[in-house]
DNA sequence: CTAGGGTTAG
């Protein structure tokens, strides 16, 4: 039976129901089918068979070629999302008209049927057929779906030039689509040239500015309402508020909303859901706690978006308790409720749990999403968990979910933590497959991975071919060199980021300065350190005095990297103290050290490198009394027992200075010397100081050893969990321990190299791709 | 044949 919503107490709606099943009678009339036809112009719902019954009772009766019959079917069909059956109906016609051509795109465009609409449309020009005020809003509208620009702006100018862009639909929808193509001016400047200013238009505009974050003109628009004569409704503060939202201009959405209800308005479940992840991030917590109770008295916790939201705005308000009640509370199954809860988990550092829970979810059948999946490989790999993160990425394929454009930026991290370049790469083709590639954030992840995996050609070559670069990939490449100890190229790609418009801020300045001290950059740090303030209104914070400390140090100025510690602007951290602590032991200083070494006892008594410090310019001055105290002090404290005295640190260093440049040659005549003074050494009572015998080595290496490359060589990463096998390989870069199963990354080529790497209480020998340790002291 | 607004992942 068909359905007529509406109009069933209609007498010929009743004669139209009851002579359906005529048609497919015999004897059926031509007038009868006409009656039938007026009528189902009016119903909505029809069923699908009851369509293709009259389709062929259209056809037998030769009624089919009355255009007026077929554009009903054609959008009977396209309503029920019958595509393919609509289209080809429309291709069995001789001579298809605008009419079936426009009844068909606006209902493909209706249904989102975008690319469809637009390659109808290029049939219907194919067909010599001229384009009407009834089928460009729907063709700009696909445009606007999946912003084919170019097309847009063809469309745009055809309609100028046929006059049809004076009609008011297509004129509205050109607004549009210029506020969602990001060309705000554009879309601004048709909107005050437009002869009927509308809401929608006008909303749409205002929108856009808030969604790019442009405060002042969104404001400026929304507020020229009064003048254009134009009511605001709810929809038109609720883009506002949203848009705020999304730009981060939360104290803005917040105060659209207060406004909203100061003028009379009433807030609705979409302005609730936009407000509260503001009201999260200004950690407002009474305001949210006020929203909580507003959502309830007016029953909005049925409604998915906003519970989320609430979840959301708990967790970013740093209640755990509450979040965790609220989502039990509400007892509803909603994939995004979820997902907020395991993000705000992982915000309070509770990992485990945040893995538990997806999990239990997953165990239960939920249907997890990208956003699912993503938030917990995240959650891994910010919080060290790489090895589980590339895991659920496995887990997350196999799932057949697919990765987009924010999970690969939330893997990368996890592959350059352990050098895992083999995963990282097929993250980057990933991203070049699914044409994310340029998106920023995934930009400035890979220049991060490949400087961590060592690749730093390949890091330049990712930023290189950026189409768009922001504030944060500028600041990927300079901390990528920074990382590598790589002062010029960090300058150059400095001096290019000014040069491209783009202003550093304080993360720039902090990897430049430490690349500059790296590499004995003295004064050219220095510079940069003065014109950070003078030249770029940015005040130096304690990281940056920690690098010109360690600059000054470095290059021996001790006294002034001191008076410099006394006179910034900060009480200077650990960090600070030990820039100074390791610059005195560099040049061998004791007063100094020991000011520094004091107050970093203070600091952190239990970090065993700064006893070990200390004692090592007490050893290079043959203060051996003075050794033995810290030793003393040490062995109470319950760490090391032979601080600064290990034959073991005294190879580890040969090596590495060895295999960070090309003085092999020297081997021999190093060790032999070493070896005589060690003898000495252990004669006099005492195991040889790293300090005392690799003095004249350090004069010759000195450049190296500022380089910083020979300390970057290799970094020991962590310890294997063997009980449950690893998914991950060793690549070219990564070799485990067979002893002890550590990981071992290295960050620049190390074949056929002899290599040892001190771990905090073991070192690692690596000879002939063979790895094997023992005990540090 | 008819427009504009929502949450959770970086």
């Amino acid at each position: 039976m068909i359905a007529i919503p509406g109009s069933a107490t209609h007498g010929k709606a009743r004669h139209a129901v009851s002579s359906i099943n005529w048609i497919n009678g015999d004897r059926a009339q031509s007038s009868i089918y006409r009656d039938t036809l007026h009528l189902l112009h009016r119903t909505t719902t029809i069923s699908l068979s009851q369509v293709q019954q009259i389709h062929a009772q259209l056809l037998r009766t030769g009624l089919y070629d009355l255009p007026h019959y077929r554009t009903k079917l054609l959008s009977t069909y396209a309503n029920h999302h019958r595509f393919s059956d609509a289209k080809s109906l429309l291709h069995s016609l001789l001579k298809p008209d605008l009419l079936s051509f426009t009844t068909l795109i606006n209902a493909f465009s209706k249904f989102k049927e975008f690319k469809n609409t637009l390659n109808l449309f290029s049939e219907l020009l194919a067909n010599g057929l001229y384009p009407d005020a009834h089928v460009l809003p729907s063709i700009i509208k696909a445009c606007t779906g999946i912003l084919a620009v170019k097309i847009g702006k063809q469309v745009h100018g055809f309609s100028v030039a046929s006059g049809l862009s004076l009609d008011p639909f297509v004129e509205s929808s050109l607004v549009h689509f210029y506020v969602k193509c990001d060309e705000l001016d554009g879309a601004h400047k048709l909107f005050k040239n437009m002869v009927e200013k509308d809401v929608v238009s006008w909303s749409a505009l205002a929108a856009g500015y808030a969604r790019k974050g442009d405060v002042l003109n969104a404001k400026k628009v929304f507020n020229e309402v009064k003048g254009l004569g134009l009511k605001p409704n709810t929809v038109s503060w609720n883009g506002m508020i949203a848009g705020f939202n999304q730009s981060g201009c939360f104290l803005d959405a917040v105060f659209m909303f207060q406004q909203m209800h100061a003028r009379g308005f009433t807030s609705d479940g979409t302005s609730i859901s936009s407000v509260l992840p503001a009201i999260g991030d200004l950690g407002y917590l009474n305001s949210g706690t006020q929203v909580h109770g507003y959502v309830i008295k007016t029953g909005f916790l049925i409604d998915k978006c906003i519970v989320s939201a609430l979840i959301d705005m708990y967790g970013k308000c740093g209640c755990a308790l509450e979040m965790s009640k609220v989502f039990e509370d509400t007892g509803l199954v909603d994939v995004g409720a979820c997902n907020a809860l395991i993000a705000g988990l992982a915000r309070h550092g509770l990992v485990d749990k945040a893995l538990r829970v997806f999990k239990e979810l997953q165990d239960q059948g939920m249907e997890l999403n990208v956003v699912s999946w993503t938030s917990v490989i995240a959650c891994c790999s910010q919080h060290g968990k790489d090895i589980e993160a590339l895991e659920l990425f496995r887990g997350m394929q196999a799932a057949g979910v697919k990765p987009n454009a924010v999970t690969i930026p939330c893997l990368l991290p996890a592959c350059g933590n352990i050098a895992a370049l083999t995963h990282g790469k097929a993250a980057h083709c990933f991203s070049l497959k699914s044409g994310i590639s340029d998106d920023v954030y995934i930009g400035s992840a890979l220049i991060d991975m490949y400087a961590n995996c060592g690749k730093i050609q390949v890091a330049r070559c990712c930023f290189d071919r950026m189409p768009a670069r922001n504030l944060v990939c500028w600041n990927a490449m300079l901390g990528a060199y920074a990382m590598h100890g790589k002062a010029n190229d960090a300058i150059e790609i400095f001096h290019l980021m000014q040069r491209s418009g783009e202003k550093p801020d304080s993360v720039s300045f902090t990897s430049l300065l430490s690349s500059c001290s790296q590499s004995g950059l003295t004064e050219e740090g220095q510079h940069y350190f003065e014109s950070m303030s003078r030249d770029h209104g940015i005040e130096a914070r304690i990281e940056h005095y920690a690098c010109i400390v360690s600059l000054l140090g470095r290059a021996g100025k001790l006294e002034q990297a001191y008076s410099m510690i006394k006179k910034m602007p900060f009480v200077p951290d650990a960090c600070v103290w030990g820039a100074l602590l390791s610059s005195c032991r560099l040049h061998h200083n004791m007063s100094l050290g020991e000011v520094a070494a004091g107050k970093l006892f203070e600091l952190e008594p239990m970090n065993p490198g700064n006893y070990i410090l200390l004692s090592n310019i007490y050893a290079s001055k043959g203060k051996w009394k003075e050794v033995d105290k810290v030793r003393d002090t040490m062995r109470d404290k319950g760490l090391r027992k032979n601080p600064g005295c290990s034959w073991i640190e005294v190879k580890n260093r040969v090596h590495m200075l060895l295999a960070g440049d090309k003085s092999l040659p020297q081997m021999d005549k190093i060790l032999d010397k070493l070896n005589r003074l060690s003898m000495e050494m252990k004669k006099a009572g005492y195991l040889p100081n790293i300090d005392n015998v690799l003095q004249d080595v350090e004069e010759q290496e000195k450049e190296h050893i500022l380089c910083g490359h020979s300390e970057k060589l290799a970094v020991v990463f962590g310890i294997l969990n063997t009980s449950q096998g690893s998914p991950l390989r060793v690549t070219k870069n990564l070799r485990i321990c067979g002893d002890c199963h550590v990981f071992i990354k290295f960050i620049s080529g190390f074949e056929g190299r002899e290599i040892f790497v001190r771990d905090t209480n073991r070192y690692h020998h690596f000879k002939d791709g063979e790895c094997s340790c023992g005990d540090y002291w």
